[in-house]
RNA sequence: GGUGAGAUGGCUGAGUGGUCGAAAGCAGCGGUUUGCUAAACCGCCGUCCUGCCUAAAGCGGGACCGAGGGUUCGAAUCCCUCUCUCACCGCCA
């Protein structure tokens, strides 16, 4: 959320740097700014009536309390208290419609974002492996694709996946589900020992109100899973950031409280509604993925600070599992909704021959924390809203696509990255037959 | 699912209709004193909005005691609904 001083005193300099995203907002600000005078106006209203009914009461209660009549106060009280009534439901009204409002309006682009009106604008700040990748593109057509592969080892079963729940849906079998199960394992534990973030494990159903306070809800209902349970109202979570982030929705944290970092795995429940075709074969673009994913909430002054080491932090896994990489600083129209500023990290798939997004990394300023009322007494005993950030540590489904396309072998067997194997019982070859040895 | 008890400031916790924005303690901030860390004593110490003021300070107004509604001239206090917490029972991993 916007704050909305900030809205009322630099409306033009707000509308001109939303405009910098995909859309217009300049009429959802402008509504936003009208009910927001209305609603002021209002309550200028309310005030003072209110100020005369507690004189009034108060000079009951002081007669009463000397025995003195107060008959003609008492009806004087009510004919004010009437018209306080009529007055209060239409603030009240207009309120909340001011925050509907504000609902819908997404953060604005730091200045250090780049302009840009899709993922072709986006500036590729750093690669990483690019002799490995121009040595797998020499012999491209070696590499078969991690569906072929999966399939042919039995180690991905799309089939049983659709069989059921469907199409976008996986069964990871034997050194398959090892892999995974392995790759979480690593993932905690490099960030959490290494990188210094303290694990947790939330809920994966999570209800509105954290859902709006991530940014979420309301306005991307469509794209999450419900229960679908009548008289409950609770969602799949898209992503772990919204249960962690909102692990300290509501609080009034110390100066000494910050940073906070997070680590956890949960899986990943989305629609992807309307996606097919290339973008979405095989295990790249699935309803249910893991993740592990990092959450920091921080002071306001260091948060693009912040944003680096995240951003380091992620590409250490790709690192450590010597898979190329490159990454990108998103361009304002392709950022999402609550962000400020966002770097993809992708890494390179050559049974795809392409790049292949594994994190997200973004700094949401003060744009969440508005939302869910998180702030923090700062050194000079002032409340202020915390900075949050997140980011993927990274997604696993594509980061198995990378390691089965990347470490293929001539004859049919992977031969997995040495850093997993004491993760994987000491092994690092998935055999013909799908096992590990 | 049943029964009962609760929800008050950063935390603990008192407060059953009028001077309560709220006792007390802890934490925090400022100061005094004993040779340091520490202890003792004194003072300050909620948030948001808003008016006067260039601003700060200060003074004034409004709101906030889980949320929403009601009763009343007047509600933290009474009534209703909801949410959550705790205890016991039932059920289950």
């Amino acid at each position: 959320m916007l704050d909305i001083k900030q809205v009322r005193e630099q409306g033009n300099g707000v509308k001109q740097a939303l405009s910098r995203r995909n859309a217009s907002y300049s009429s959802l600000i402008e509504e936003w700014l009208g009910v927001d005078a209305k609603w002021r106006e209002a309550l200028g209203k309310l005030e003072t009536l209110k100020a005369q009914k507690n004189k009034l009461a108060k000079e009951i209660g002081n007669r009463k309390s000397r025995g003195e009549n107060a008959d003609e106060l008492f009806s004087e009280s009510k004919t004010i208290a009437a018209s306080i009534d009529a007055i209060e439901n239409e603030s009240r009204e207009l309120e909340n419609d001011a925050y509907q409002k504000a609902l819908f309006i997404p953060n604005i682009p730091h200045d250090s974002v780049p302009n840009g009106s899709s993922a072709e604008q986006n500036t590729v700040v750093k690669e990483w492996g690019t002799s490995k990748v121009a040595e797998l593109k020499s012999q491209i057509s070696n590499f078969k694709t991690h569906v072929e592969l999966g399939e042919k080892l039995q180690i991905l079963d799309f089939e049983a996946g659709s069989k059921i729940s469907g199409s976008g849906f996986v069964v990871y079998r034997k050194a398959g589900a090892k892999l995974e199960r392995a790759l979480i394992q690593f993932l905690l534990d490099l960030h959490t020992s290494e990188h210094r973030y303290q694990e947790v494990s939330p809920p994966f159903l999570i209800h509105r109100k954290s859902m709006i306070g991530t940014g979420q809800l309301p306005k991307f209902e469509e794209d999450m899973y419900g229960t679908g349970q009548t008289g409950e109202d609770l969602f799949l979570a898209p992503t772990a950031e919204v249960p962690v982030t909102n692990l300290h929705r509501d609080e009034l944290l110390r100066d000494a409280d910050l940073p906070i970092y997070y680590a956890a795995y949960t899986p990943c429940f989305r629609k992807e509604a309307g996606s097919s075709g290339r973008e979405t074969r095989g295990l790249i673009r699935m309803h249910q993925f893991d993740k592990v994913e990092l959450v920091k909430i921080v002071k306001p002054e260091t948060s693009y600070e912040e944003l680096e080491k995240l951003r380091e932090n992620a590409e250490r896994v790709l690192e450590l599992l010597e898979l190329p990489y490159r990454t990108l600083l998103l361009c304002a129209g392709d950022m999402g909704f609550g962000a400020a500023k966002c770097y993809d990290i992708e890494v390179w798939a050559p049974g795809e021959n392409r790049y292949l997004e594994v994190s997200s990394c973004s700094n949401f300023e003060d744009f969440q924390a508005r939302r869910m009322a998180l702030r923090f007494k700062d050194s000079t005993g002032k409340n202020r809203f915390c900075h949050t950030l997140n980011g993927s540590g990274t997604a696993l489904a594509r980061l198995v696509v990378a390691l089965l396309e990347v470490y293929q072998q001539k004859d049919g067997t992977i031969i997995l990255p040495e850093i997993l194997m004491p993760y994987l019982g000491g092994k690092r070859t998935i055999n013909l037959n799908g096992e590990l040895s």
